[in-house]
DNA sequence: GAAACGTGGGAGAGCGCTCTCCCGAAACCT
DNA sequence: AGGTTTCGGGAGAGCGCTCTCCCACGTTTC
């Protein structure tokens, strides 16, 4: 840049005042006579001031700023990230809630561990107030770094364990629910379960849900096979239940790609989906539209689990509310073609 | 924030020097013997120092930071940012060339006229050193707006007159006589035009190349209509074309969504395509290969153009170029169903 | 052997802003 | 009237860093 532009003490030599009485006109902070405060908003327009962010944020040790952080790896992240509608929920939801408050939303993404290291670098260094993160990936090391830089932090999904950080999460045992009554309300009653590793703790609480919510029909059996969330792993799963409990009427998977390879698997060994055997899955993602047949699915309110992660982080860093606070929202059911 | 960290000055006491002996270190510049810069390492480490970035820009007038700026207004802006492949390309374009840097590139957008206002404020008073701006919309004011701000800016696409700015762009000419040869090579003899309102330079561009590659054929004489860049537009072209010139074969049309109203209106009037008239769109959008039948059109290298253009910016901060400084690509013809 | 040079380090002056402290004047109490 | 609050403004000390001077100490040069 280098361009020397006027600062507060030329718009008080302008005015004719302290640069005092000029930061607190800019500010609006406490009493100044009407009178004075025209004439230094003249002098302002009149030198075409802007104040100096990083003056102010040199003694606020703030920036007005919030990162919203696309965390993730992969070769086609970015590709991923910019045809996923997800991501533009979540930005519809964060953007309003910032604005409103006059603070400056940027974009991150961390598509590579050396860009991970940068961000959390730059992020250290004072670029933003806070962060709001969505992890892309289980285990995604961004948090947990976020949180030892001391960087107010609120995840989207729940933060593994020792990660003290805000979050929004899905009610998911209660989504699991859903899932459960409408395939016992269209006369499943021999449902079985694709689940995902014990590690994540997430998609535990799924399965919970579920075999509670058949358990209290008195279904008190539900086969369990564990997948690892891609749709490759759901084929799988599928095998083995099909083969070790051809009875099955039913399938919930812990996500849309287990469900979409649940079907697919199905399909090919002459089961009809949903006439033999009905398939829910969850999260709603774009895979759950695009499969055949398309998913019945258990949908977030993306864009209100986004406002509520940007208030939740305005509210910690007007110090109104601890680090870790969080919201858990209600989930709604979505009925496809596969059940 | 407000967690007061360690500062220059405790890491100097620590290893026992002075703060300039230290900032020098950490920022490598001049010569400082080994054995200190060992000792003020160790002393960072052990107290875990980081720089104060809004210390640093107050005094270099620097942020390492440059901004990526996707602009347009409309409800459904972001929804169309993150469904459209197009920003991921310019994104993958754009990253690597910045990480190269140690710049860090924050995105931002600027849904709404709110947004931009805050968006410029935010870049005027030192956000970032320089702006990377993708403007989706003919007509877009950021662009202007950044350029009266002083800020380096780099356009992706031409600028309007009179905003003195860099930019890369696409050579349309040489797009629209690719069509051209296609469509001559293929047999068209007689074709038009579906071309843009005369006040946008890059589409008349390509209807001046493509009338001169049909005329260098001895085709002197190409119907044109104008469309505004919309599906409909392109319906509305089409039919005008259709009744004033029943015998055409070929249509070029400025971009892919008056292609594909054009594509539709044939097919309505039960005109074949490609069959009786073959249509060529510009782009290569996600409209290009929705439609139906997928249209033949042109493609912009948008990694290439990309990386460009953040070359071409950081050139500029480095005072290697000119402001101004632009860049051309070539073309490539991408035949699918339509012709 | 003195003058010139190069090398590595310290001192200290800001960068532009905020914010606490202080002070004078006006308004309010008994 | 004397004392006590407001109220509106100025003075000035930093925030943490960079960077230009300047100086001390070798090392070279004739």
């Amino acid at each position: 840049m280098g361009n020397r532009g006027p600062t507060l003490e030329d718009v008080a030599r302008e005015a004719g005042v302290s640069r005092a009485t000029v930061s607190r006109v800019v500010n609006g902070v406490r009493n100044v006579a009407p009178d004075i405060q025209e004439s230094v908003r003249e002098a302002i327009a009149r030198i075409g001031y802007t104040p100096n962010q990083a003056a102010r944020s040199l003694v606020t040790r703030r920036t007005g700023t919030v990162a919203l952080v696309l965390s993730a790896t992969g070769r086609s992240f970015t590709a991923r990230v910019f045809s996923d509608p997800f991501f533009g929920r979540v930005v519809d939801g964060v953007l309003p809630v910032l604005r409103r408050r006059a603070i400056q939303p940027v974009l991150l993404v961390a598509e590579s561990e050396q860009a991970r290291a940068q961000l959390v670098e730059y992020l250290r260094q004072g670029g933003a107030d806070g962060a709001l993160v969505v992890p892309l990936d289980e285990n995604d090391p961004l948090p947990s770094m976020l949180v030892a830089a001391g960087l107010p932090t609120v995840l989207f999904g729940r933060p593994r364990d020792g990660e003290r950080c805000g979050y929004v999460d899905l009610d998911n045992p209660a989504g699991a629910r859903l899932a459960a009554e409408h395939l016992w309300a269209t006369g499943r009653r021999r449902p079985a379960t694709i689940a995902a590793p014990v590690t994540a703790p997430t998609a535990e609480e799924r399965l919970d849900g579920f075999r509670e919510a058949f358990a209290a029909h008195g279904v008190t059996s539900v086969p369990v096979v564990r997948g690892r969330f891609t749709v490759d792993s759901g084929r799988r799963a599928m095998a083995r239940l099909l083969k070790d409990h051809p009875g099955i009427d039913a399938v919930f998977a812990a996500n849309d790609l287990m469900a979409q390879g649940a079907c697919q698997y199905l399909r090919e060994q002459g089961v009809s989906v949903p006439g033999e055997v009905a398939v829910v899955g969850f999260d709603d993602s774009v895979a759950a539209r695009k499969a055949r047949p398309q998913l019945t699915t258990v949908r977030q309110p993306v864009e209100r689990m986004a406002a509520a992660m940007a208030t939740l982080l305005v509210e910690q860093l007007d110090g109104a509310r601890s680090g870790t606070a969080a919201k858990v929202f209600e989930p709604v059911l979505v009925v496809r073609e596969s059940t």
